[in-house]
RNA sequence: GGGCGCAUAGCUCAGCGGUAGAGCACACCCUUCACACGGGUGGGGUCGCAGGUUCAAUCCCUGCUGCGCCCA
């Protein structure tokens, strides 16, 4: 097949990857051979792919290809995430725009058009990671909501449940009342914004004094269930158990002593909010009131409703925060219990401005409101034992180091995490709720003695029943309610009616949980349950632990370390032997790309510009540990000039009868050119395994790029074009043409995890295969080949080329000059080198005619390289003076290097304590420095 | 407030105890039979500042300055 004029990456991805995909290539289907094993992290299903995953997926791909090249067994796990509440929030909005609303529907209708949205566009990201060329295992695409993946939800759920290390609490939570559910901490972002402090001097209701408190958030006030002072400071010792009678509702709230309260900070005295407020909820439970007896004064959607007590006026029902806000202050301000604050120039003000921390929804963007639920939670810091010690004692090894630190700050400060989310899209939690069982006599019917319900954990409804019977007995029948609502309204009804009391005697209530699983609890069990875990523990002892995670550091908690964390538990082992972390992509000025701020970068344009291979080997030539990644797209035009570069060697290559290899070990070569370019390569290998070893992407991207350009290109084929030529010895034109088809195979080889697509398609045209470049074999580094003589001898030639050329353009000489060549003082080795090398030093660096009888007198160019000196004469061409100038400068230059080797020689510290060998590698540059010196001084009396 | 990181050529970044590198950009030359998305040559850096350790510091230590990020 002959190659194309011009490289069109478009159509060659085009022909590849379904090719791959459909011959199986991503299989992983080698039993014999040792696994290696990547899961991906999972993209939103309904999301779409940005450069952020391209960078992380690209990284990817180069390691399972890596590794499929290397003969393993490799097998790269993909599929997507229900995204629980991003995806409902989409549907919603689509809901919303039709002018319809979630709750127009019943929950299961609302779960369809979820389903139905998932269908539609959930192939989306997939399509595009096939575009990036990614060879993940497709015929074994996991959703986190599939049937077999849920399964392994449940039953982590059941199962932590059973060991005490997930329960239900009523604590505060971060709640949005955007979404009107709870999040977890790692969903809160703290902004500071600007905000105000309030004074207000409550009265006691001992007396007549008052008692000073300050406040970011008024409207709470509503809600106080205590004042705080601390325990040692005395201004306030004698008010310690005294009530002060709060403004607005009237009541009667207790004077306690915490250590809470900071004597330095305002008046020293805080007001207690424990429905509204994390730090004041531990007060509160400290002054002896529980959380079901702590007063809430918000609905879901934080508007203001009746407290228990009942003593909130009128006027404030059903405002929002800040309206309450406006209305308490000015009804405080009225009441004169509000303390104005004085600036500096002595005016008042109703309040001293401040910057405030405040809580944020990272999806609704809506201020967070702490707020008092019943929720389930994860004892995170039981699981998180496991896996600060994977990480200590380097069972999981964490790349770049650097973040080993993060990873045990949060670990070690872990709180319970709450799991529960008041979603209708996600994993419902499998725990159903009946009365709690009356003591021995009462009628379980019969809520009079207690409201109080029991929750039972259950895989499936066999367990659920059997869980039932052994609670309630084997005489009860049981009645499944659809919700907490319908339950509530039974029981009303029941408990009113004697009549239906007598019916339903033996018949029990039962609803489930509404609520669904964060999405991060289920994604925290990829590693395995994407492996079928619990069903197939074939599969799962294959492929567990993973070999290495690449994620970006943005998830480390919410991911990462949750996965570690259920990993340990579940598997009793590490999820992944290494835990690569990338930075973000950011614009090319630094800034984050974000879509409000329209400087995003789409790597399916740049895809469709430049080729996948370009973008994924600029996020690979990019990607240093430890930096973020600034894109700038004249990076990819460049590695799409790369590829256009090998594209063209090829065709060089194949118009010059090289073709594809027909051995792995390199050919016999006898010419010092191919056991040079053999001896590179090998050298080449080596330096790409150990960067791959290290994970290092921009050290391996740049390695085979250095090679294939610099090596390859500008240097092996320019030196092998005379063999071609007409008259050239047969012999050694075979020879060159099999080893740099071989070399040729093995860039293709080194390049295909960075390059895929363009090193496919020229591995085919390259001739016959047995076999699919992605499933070749990666070259062996035999350090067999490396031949110092050979090594010696070319890199002879490209300096005295190099100097050449730099002489000619610096004089001026046009380009198409051709120079004759005269020798001194050259070595008898020297002489066979040029002797062999005659035909590419002619054509490199424009010589005509080699000789080692004198040159003629008058004027020239002239060079030292090693021993002997090379003169060029170029009869009244050449400008004396710029020569002389020329020559000048270079012994200046050497001089200097000489003074300065001299000068550390002759330090005897130097000479006693330093490296032996560095020491001696000095002295032997003084000698050839001192030597060069020589030779360049007597060359200007050589010009006449 | 606590923690982490970064400051090296005009730009983006490698390097890391002993001769400062790459890509892009720039300058000059070249339509040489694979490639102008190319070839050749070159200019450009007191390696943020101040101390210290060392025979030797861009590299290790301390402090400072500036810039990011995370947590509270």
């Amino acid at each position: 097949m002959t190659i194309d004029k011009t490289f069109d990456p478009a159509a060659i991805e085009a022909r590849w990857y379904p090719h791959w995909e459909t011959q199986g290539r991503f299989r992983p289907e080698r039993p014999e051979a040792e696994p290696y094993t990547i899961v991906i992290p999972p993209p939103n299903v309904t999301g779409s792919l940005h450069i952020g995953h391209a960078l992380d997926n690209s990284l990817q791909d180069i390691l399972i290809r890596h590794a499929r090249l290397q003969g393993k067994d490799a097998l790269w796990v993909v599929g997507t995430d229900h995204a629980g509440i991003a995806t409902q929030m989409v549907v919603e909005r689509q809901l919303n725009a039709a002018g319809s609303k979630r709750t127009d529907f019943t929950r299961d209708q609302f779960v369809e058009k979820v389903w139905a949205w998932k269908e539609e566009s959930g192939g989306t990201i997939t399509r595009q990671l096939r575009r990036l060329g990614a060879s993940c295992d497709w015929a074994n695409e996991r959703f986190t909501m599939d049937e077999g993946f849920s399964r392994a939800v449940i039953k982590v759920f059941v199962d932590l449940h059973a060991k005490g290390l997930l329960y239900r609490d009523k604590r505060l939570v971060n709640w949005d009342p955007g979404l009107k559910t709870a999040i977890s901490d790692l969903e809160v972002e703290t902004k500071e914004i600007r905000g105000n402090f309030w004074h207000f001097a409550y009265p006691l209701a001992e007396g007549r004094g008052t008692i000073t408190v300050a406040t970011t958030r008024p409207e709470t006030m509503l809600a106080d269930m205590a004042v705080a002072v601390h325990p040692d400071d005395e201004r306030y010792a004698a008010l310690v158990g005294k009530h002060v009678r709060l403004p607005i509702t009237g009541r009667l709230i207790p004077i306690v002593a915490d250590d809470h309260a900071d004597p330095a900070l305002g008046s020293g005295a805080v007001k207690i909010t424990p429905g509204h407020d994390f730090n004041d909820f531990e007060v509160g439970k400290r002054a002896g009131f529980k959380a079901g007896e702590m007063l809430n004064m918000l609905d879901a959607g934080a508007r203001v409703v009746q407290t228990a007590d009942g003593l909130i006026p009128d006027e404030y029902l059903g405002l929002t925060t800040a309206e309450a806000r406006a209305l308490v202050v000015a009804r405080l301000k009225a009441d004169g219990v509000l303390i104005p604050h004085i600036d500096k120039d002595g005016e008042a003000h109703d309040a001293e401005p401040r910057t405030i921390q405040t809580p944020y929804g990272d999806r609704s963007g809506v201020v967070i409101e702490p707020w008092l639920t019943d929720q389930w939670y994860v004892d995170a810091k039981t699981l998180a034992g496991p896996a600060i010690d994977a990480v200590r004692n380097g069972d999981i090894r964490v790349v770049p180091e650097t973040w080993k630190k993060t990873w045990f700050q949060w670990l070690e400060n872990i709180q319970p995490w709450c799991v529960s989310r008041q979603l209708w899209w996600g994993h419902q939690i499998p725990a159903w709720y009946g009365p709690k069982k009356a003591p021995d006599g009462a009628s379980i019917n019969d809520i009079g003695w207690t409201t109080e319900e029991h929750a039972f954990v259950a895989y499936d409804e066999p367990d659920l029943h059997r869980q039932l019977v052994a609670y309630y007995g084997d005489e009860k029948s049981f009645i499944f309610l659809d919700n907490e609502e319908d339950y509530l309204e039974r029981d009303s009804a029941v408990a009113s009616n004697q009549y239906l009391q007598g019916q339903h005697e033996n018949q029990i209530a039962i609803y489930r949980e509404s609520d669904v699983l964060d999405t991060w609890f289920s994604s925290a069990l990829w590693p395995f349950a994407t492996l079928g875990w619990p069903d197939d523990p074939a599969m799962v002892a294959r492929h567990y632990p993973n070999d290495v995670l690449v994620s970006g550091f943005d998830i480390l908690f919410f991911w990462d370390a949750r996965m570690a964390m259920q990993g340990l538990e579940f598997m009793g082992e590490r999820p992944w032997k290494t835990l690569y972390l990338h930075g973000l992509v950011r614009a090319p000025d630094g800034s984050k790309m974000s879509k409000s701020k329209g400087n995003t970068v789409d790597p399916l344009g740049l895809i469709d510009k430049y080729g996948a291979d370009a973008l994924r080997f600029t996020l690979a030539a990019m990607e240093s540990q430890g930096r973020d990644i600034k894109l700038d797209e004249k990076r990819v035009e460049g590695y799409r000039n790369f590829a256009t570069k090998l594209w063209n060697a090829a065709r060089f290559a194949q118009s010059n009868g090289i073709a594809a290899s027909i051995t792995i070990e390199p050919p016999v070569a006898t010419l010092p050119v191919n056991r040079w370019i053999v001896a590179e390569t090998v050298r080449t290998v080596q330096a790409l395994d150990l960067a791959l070893a290290d994970l290092r992407f921009d050290e391996s991207a740049n390695t085979i790029y250095q090679f294939a350009w610099a090596t390859f290109c500008d240097w092996y084929l320019e030196l092998i074009k005379p063999l071609f030529a007409e008259d050239a010895d047969d012999a050694a034109a075979a020879e060159t043409r099999s080893v740099a088809g071989w070399v040729l195979d093995q860039i293709l080889v080194m390049l295909h995890p960075f390059m895929p697509f363009i090193t496919e398609e020229l591995w085919h045209a390259l001739g016959e295969r047995e076999y699919d470049l992605i499933v070749a074999k990666w070259p062996m580094a035999d350090a067999r080949a490396i031949d110092p003589a050979a090594q010696g001898e070319i890199d002879w030639l490209v300096r005295l080329i190099g100097a050449v050329r730099a002489a000619r353009n610096e004089l001026n000489v046009p380009p198409g000059a051709k120079l004759p060549l005269f020798v001194r003082d050259a070595s008898a080795e020297t002489l066979a080198r040029l002797d062999r090398q005659a035909a590419p030093l002619a054509r490199l660096a424009r010589i005509e005619g080699i000789s080692t009888g004198p040159a003629p007198a008058g004027g020239a160019l002239q060079l030292v390289l090693d021993e002997a000196t090379y003169v060029l004469p170029l009869e009244g061409v050449v400008d004396l003076a710029a020569e002389r100038s020329r020559l000048a400068k270079t012994i200046a230059v050497t001089t200097k290097e000489l003074a300065a080797t001299t000068k550390k020689l002759d330090n005897p510290s130097f000479v006693e304590r330093a490296k032996p060998e560095v020491v001696e590698e000095n002295r032997e540059r003084l000698v050839s420095f001192a030597a060069e010196i020589e030779r360049l001084e007597a060359a200007p009396a050589r010009l006449g």
